[in-house]
RNA sequence: CGGGGUGUAGCGUAGCCCGGUCAUCGCGCCUGCUUUGGGAGCAGGAGGUCGCAGGUUCGAAUCCUGCCACCCCGACCA
């Protein structure tokens, strides 16, 4: 009985193991390799675990390394650009907001009361019991909680009431980078993290009309960066009821679809109506001298596009990075034997960098002596290097280089002259072939169904998107996550609105909506 | 918060059932020489309160109790 035991204990301890790993390099790719090792290897050149004290219940924060923030600062820059020439601007508000102000708003407060952070006290002090450890001083008890943000609409709309008195204060659009806390019963890395990066976007305007075109305008401008920036195809649609946001009329949002057949909300986009207004009390003056509450929008995206981002391009072989966002787009190795050959080697190399900066095109010269051209090949791949350069004598007397994509592994001897046209065009290839592999897997994981057995096989065999006609109902879309796991992403609005009935329950349905297993 | 599992060097681990030359091995790190067109070889070296606290015992990584942390599945969610 007792061998028993342990022998099955031990096959669920080398399950876990396998799993640990399999989760550790985010579901990517479909079985482990004999490298299994390098996965933890690659992922950690982004990221690693808070490794913070014993006892803190800091659980899910992450430390972004400098690879991978450089990464998420590429995707700042041009967010940024694309939020100004929109006629946005950024600003900065408070961590902290009293919780009275937090409550203004019941269905926000109450969608994000579950997993607040909260401040008490205000001071720590020296343990009578052990002078070499702290405590939180009982008489520093803060006369109102303050709650750590999970997100800004409560405290800039307070702000915003004494931003606006008349319709000439209309338009505000505001955007702010920052952090926000949400502390999630089960973290997972770059997806659901205590703490993550994000920017959120608030705006005010005077009519409904304005309100709603920004809401759209802010989610088609979401998902252009995400298919031409990103090369992560999505779907722009609204969110069911159930799934929308926590004080919003209406959700817009870009959802993709990863690698492993689960899809993932990218960012969305809120119409918030007049909730907040009523909430803070913010009305102005219409030109007729009425008095009109305001309208809001609000809209995000945060670090979990990192997150999408490994999902949707990676492979065994480690991180691969569009063009446009990777730090380093080329790198050149040199292969040589012997110091006399690596001197001409770096000539010519020096060369090519010159020529690649002088167009924009980040490049990085690795001729460390210690670690042989293999290596660096695959530790160069792992970290999704978009293009290699290998230099060597033999190349150096035919004036050419040995030119290596990323994305498809294809090598490929290229003339010096011209090299760096060459190079320019291999990114702009490489970026558009990995949107149009990504739009590839997605479009083929997208399959219409008629009935519900059609569904659930689908859903257990494939994955993917699921297209199927819904009654509209809140009841229906439960119990098909009840039975499936599978919930609505979105209802697209690109769909031409086709009549039909319900996979579930046969009721009329008037458009086919999105379903699937979501992370 | 419910169910399951795991903690041994920077990382990955063996040993635990059956207490006693048991702290094992690999990667990484340091020194030296030889190497360099796909993850180098040899030689030498550094690095550990075996998660923490008790208990049992002549003796505990190993057995018992409690605690802590982490992971997986659920509920929750950008």
């Amino acid at each position: 009985m007792k061998d028993k035991q342990k022998n099955s204990s031990f096959v669920l301890h080398y399950i876990q193991i396998i799993r640990n790993k399999i989760c550790a390099k985010l579901n990517v790719g479909k079985k482990l390799t004999s490298r299994s090792e390098d996965y933890s290897r690659w992922y950690n050149e982004l990221v690693v675990r808070a490794d913070l004290a014993e006892n803190s219940a800091v659980r899910g924060c992450m430390v972004i390394k400098p690879y991978g923030y450089a990464i998420w600062e590429k995707m700042q820059l041009e967010l940024d650009k694309m939020f100004k020439a929109t006629g946005h601007q950024n600003a900065y508000f408070p961590l902290f907001v009293p919780k009275s102000l937090f409550e203004a708003e019941e269905k926000n407060a109450e969608g994000f009361a579950k997993e607040c952070a909260v401040v008490t006290h205000y001071r720590l002090k020296t343990d009578p019991e052990d002078s070499s450890k702290l405590i939180v001083d009982p008489d520093a008890k803060l006369e109102e909680e303050l709650v750590v943000r999970p997100t800004s609409e409560a405290i800039i709309w307070n702000t915003y009431k004494n931003w606006i008195q008349s319709y000439r204060d209309l338009p505000i659009m505001v955007n702010q980078w920052a952090n926000v806390v949400r502390w999630e019963m089960r973290p997972r890395l770059f997806l659901r993290t205590a703490e993550f990066l994000w920017q959120e976007g608030h705006t005010a305007h005077s009519t409904r009309e304005e309100a709603l075109q920004e809401t759209k305008l802010i989610n088609n401008l979401y998902a252009d960066f995400a298919e031409n920036f990103m090369a992560i195809p999505v779907i722009q649609g609204l969110k069911s009821e159930s799934e929308r946001f926590a004080g919003a009329e209406e959700t817009y949002c870009i959802e993709a679809l990863m690698q492993d057949g689960k899809a993932l909300q990218a960012g969305t986009s809120h119409f918030l109506g007049q909730n907040f207004a009523k909430a803070f009390d913010v009305k102005f003056a219409t030109k007729s001298g009425d008095l009109e509450y305001v309208w809001a929008t609000s809209w995000g995206v945060s670090t979990r596009l990192m997150g999408a981002l490994i999902m949707t391009h990676s492979d065994d072989n480690g991180l691969v990075l569009p063009p446009n966002l990777a730090p380093i787009q080329v790198v050149i190795i040199p292969i040589y034997s012997g110091s006399d050959q690596l001197v001409t080697i770096s000539l010519v190399a020096k060369k090519i960098m010159k020529e690649l900066s002088a167009v924009g095109i980040s490049v990085k010269y690795d001729d460390r002596d210690n670690f042989k051209p293999g290596f660096k090949f695959n530790d160069y791949e792992l970290k999704g290097v978009p293009l290699r350069i290998a230099i060597g004598p033999r190349d150096i007397d035919n004036k050419v280089v040995e030119l290596a994509r990323r994305d498809t592994m294809e090598k490929k001897l290229v003339a010096l002259d011209g090299l760096s046209q060459q190079i320019q065009a291999s990114l702009n290839e490489m970026q558009i072939n990995l949107f149009s592999r990504a739009l590839k897997f997605r479009d083929d994981h997208i399959t219409e169904v008629n009935n519900f057995d059609e569904f659930t096989s689908t859903i257990i065999k494939k994955g993917g998107f699921i297209s199927a006609h819904w009654d509209g109902t809140f009841e229906t879309e439960e119990a098909i996550k009840k039975e499936t796991k599978a919930t609505i992403r979105c209802i697209p609005l690109k769909e031409n609105p086709q009549k039909g009935k319900c996979v579930y329950s046969g009721k009329p349905s008037n458009q086919r909506v999105l379903f699937s297993k979501a992370y």
